[in-house]
Parts: C-alpha cells; sequence; structure tokens
DNA sequence: ATTCTAACA
DNA sequence: TGTTAGTA
C-alpha cells in the first residue's frame, strides 16, 4: 500500500491549506497546538502539511460548524501520530467503519452531553449545538 | 512575499 | 478567534 506515503506526504504551506480549508491560520495553528493535526516542518521551521492532514482539517472543520468544542473533537476523532499512520493500513472498508463510528460517536456524544449536562464538568458542546434538539431557529 | 511565535488597546 | 509585532 504505498498511497498511504503520498497521502502522508508533506506537501503544502499553510497558505495554500489556508485556501483549501477555508481555515485562518490562526486556527490552522490553534487545532496543531491541541494535536488535532502534526504537519511537518521545513528545516526553517515551516509547517508542511500532507493530504491527510488536509481532511482531517476539513473534518475538524466540519465538528466545529456542529457545535463541537476542541474537547468533543478529540473524544470523536481517532488520535494521529506519524507512527500510527503509517502502521495503520487503511482499507477502503475500514475507512468508510472509520466515519461510520465517528458519526455515532458524535451522536452518541451530543445526546449524552445534552441529557446528562452535570455541573462541574464542561461542556464539549458550544453552545449552539442545543438548537438541533431544543428551540428551533 | 510568507510564515512563525507570542501576546493583547 | 482576531490581530499585530518583530523575526527567520
Amino acid at each position: 500500500m504505498g498511497d498511504e506515503i503520498r497521502r502522508n506526504m508533506a506537501l503544502f504551506p499553510i497558505g495554500i491549506v489556508m485556501k483549501l480549508t477555508d481555515l485562518t491560520a490562526r486556527q490552522i495553528r490553534y487545532y496543531e497546538q491541541h494535536g488535532l493535526v502534526m504537519p511537518a516542518r521545513t528545516s526553517g521551521n515551516q509547517r508542511l502539511f500532507s493530504f491527510n492532514d488536509v481532511e482531517r482539517l476539513l473534518e475538524i472543520k466540519s465538528l466545529i460548524e456542529k457545535g463541537v468544542n476542541i474537547a468533543g473533537i478529540k473524544q470523536v476523532m481517532n488520535p494521529v501520530s506519524k507512527e500510527s499512520e503509517e502502521a495503520t493500513v487503511i482499507t477502503p472498508q475500514t475507512e468508510s467503519k472509520r466515519r461510520e463510528l465517528t458519526d455515532l460517536q458524535l451522536h452518541r456524544l451530543l445526546k449524552q452531553q445534552l441529557l446528562e449536562r452535570r455541573p462541574g464538568r464542561t461542556s464539549l458542546i458550544q453552545g449552539q449545538l442545543s438548537r438541533f434538539y431544543n428551540n428551533k431557529p
């Protein structure tokens, strides 16, 4: 499976990724600080993103738009480590199953958060999401 | 011209 | 998150 090396190949600088994802440099760097993506670095310390990195950022963007915050995203997205990505063989089957599971986890997470909203634990949802279940805009 | 880190009238 | 300063 030499296609993985292509997907994990460090190719584009943050400027390109901004156009590809419609995310600000601030957001992209912020998500990296929280371990949501691990772009490679050039010898000059500049970030170089792979296709996989861009796809992850798009997924993150999608979740953010659904009202999920960083904590929530960390729980529903599979962790990224250079090693696991290169070692994990991703067949079309495992890929689709990964997304299925992610959606189920997301739905479960959202319902869980909206129901057992206990004092003390910080919400994984960023306010607006309640509109998908409660009042209608 | 771009990107990076750090910091906040 | 935006934005800006001072670099590399």
